[in-house]
DNA sequence: ATGAAAAGCGAGCGAATGCTCACATTATAT
DNA sequence: ATATAATGTGAGCATTCGCTCGCTTTTCAT
């Protein structure tokens, strides 16, 4: 049989072997990130944390782009899944214990890896691959959006998708940067005192 | 007259001569952030655009992560400056009157240069020096904070420290993100909107 | 058992980068 | 005019980095 010439494979995993390989080299990316940072992030070193190959590597990641999203990829669906959840469990709820606790829950979702979170942030270029973080704003502004349009009787008179970029920048702001001044040493007090005052901004405005 | 040798008398520039090439360099490394990014401004490529040997680099500038803080500190300069102006212009004013040309300044300053500014936040890994615009972050917080604090009696209580974290954090991811996501092609009238619009979200807020 | 596909290996290439250093030119003071 | 300091030069060193390729080992269907 005329095959074409297996020298390029390229790209997916199918054994389990594979897979772990995988697993290992995306695991290992997010660790250097954490412990030295994006610049000492070659894929040489990545390899090697990974307990594998240079030439591994580059059969499952077509470049040290791809590594870094796949992580990014990771940790951004991390928090999707939450706010998800949280935007789901709370479509039926009025607009103030909504913004209660969505507020909440973006607090929490940008603690769940401060150390990751804080590198991404801090050192990641947004270039090329990179720029699809824009993607998951998006999601979040339309699901917001669709949830303030089944509550406008309980609003005042504003333009929907203006209020909706005013509220999730806003409250956005405000997790991010909690997390990052506040490192890890945050007084559960303190976040419950953050989010009640970021509450009391959105659902005043709001309303 | 026994001298330390010569040989290294490295950064500081005397001579009129010597300012000009500072001031060339600098220039050109915010021209090839803007117009090539981050990853294509090398030394040898800020020397050449700048007509300047890197030898003549190296005198000024330690490195290239320095080269880049000088634009930064030029870019934050510039706005802290309108920053700096607008809270001294606002100090008698009511909360109202205050944070609208606060909001609206905020905009402002962040439309200088915003395609410098997109490629600041955007590709510039804050690392080392870089880390720095955490001070101009700190100013402004203070400042904020000591105006506040003298019109609390227009205000309910709140703990001062938090409603500054508060409204800073608001104000400045609203600026942030009109600028990033609308390019420049944003229309007066849009601008206006959200001017008015986060007034309402911080003077609601505030009292 | 066997052969082919899948997975893994790692020395090392070519390119780029940050930076130095031995030297040349210009400015300033006497 | 001359000496000294200030400023400027640029070829090239040392290093690192992303990545390739010829090869070996493992897995699996038959």
């Amino acid at each position: 049989m005329a095959r074409q010439p297996p020298t390029k494979p390229r790209k997916n995993a199918s054994q389990e072997r594979s897979r772990a390989t995988v697993d290992a080299l995306v695991e290992a990316t997010a660790r250097i990130l954490v412990r030295d940072g994006f610049e000492k992030a070659s894929t040489n070193r990545i390899a090697e944390v990974a307990g594998v190959s240079v030439g591994s590597l580059y059969q499952y990641f077509p470049s040290k782009e791809a590594l870094v999203a796949a992580v990014i990829d990771r940790h951004n669906e991390e928090i999707m899944g939450i706010v998800r959840a949280a935007l789901a469990e709370v479509a039926d709820l009025p607009i103030d214990k909504a913004v209660r606790k969505l507020v909440t829950v973006a607090i929490d979702a940008h603690r769940i890896n401060p150390k990751l979170h804080r590198v991404l942030a801090e050192q990641i270029p947004r270039t090329g691959q990179l720029r699809d973080v824009e993607a998951y704003n998006r999601e979040i502004q339309t699901l917001v959006r669709a949830y303030l349009e089944s509550r406008r009787k309980e609003m005042r008179k504003v333009d929907l998708d203006v209020a909706t970029f005013i509220c999730v920048s806003a409250i956005e702001a405000i997790a991010h940067n909690t997390v990052l001044h506040g490192a890890e040493m945050l007084s559960e007090k303190m976040v419950r005192t953050l989010a009640d005052e970021t509450t009391r901004l959105v659902v005043g405005y709001l309303r």
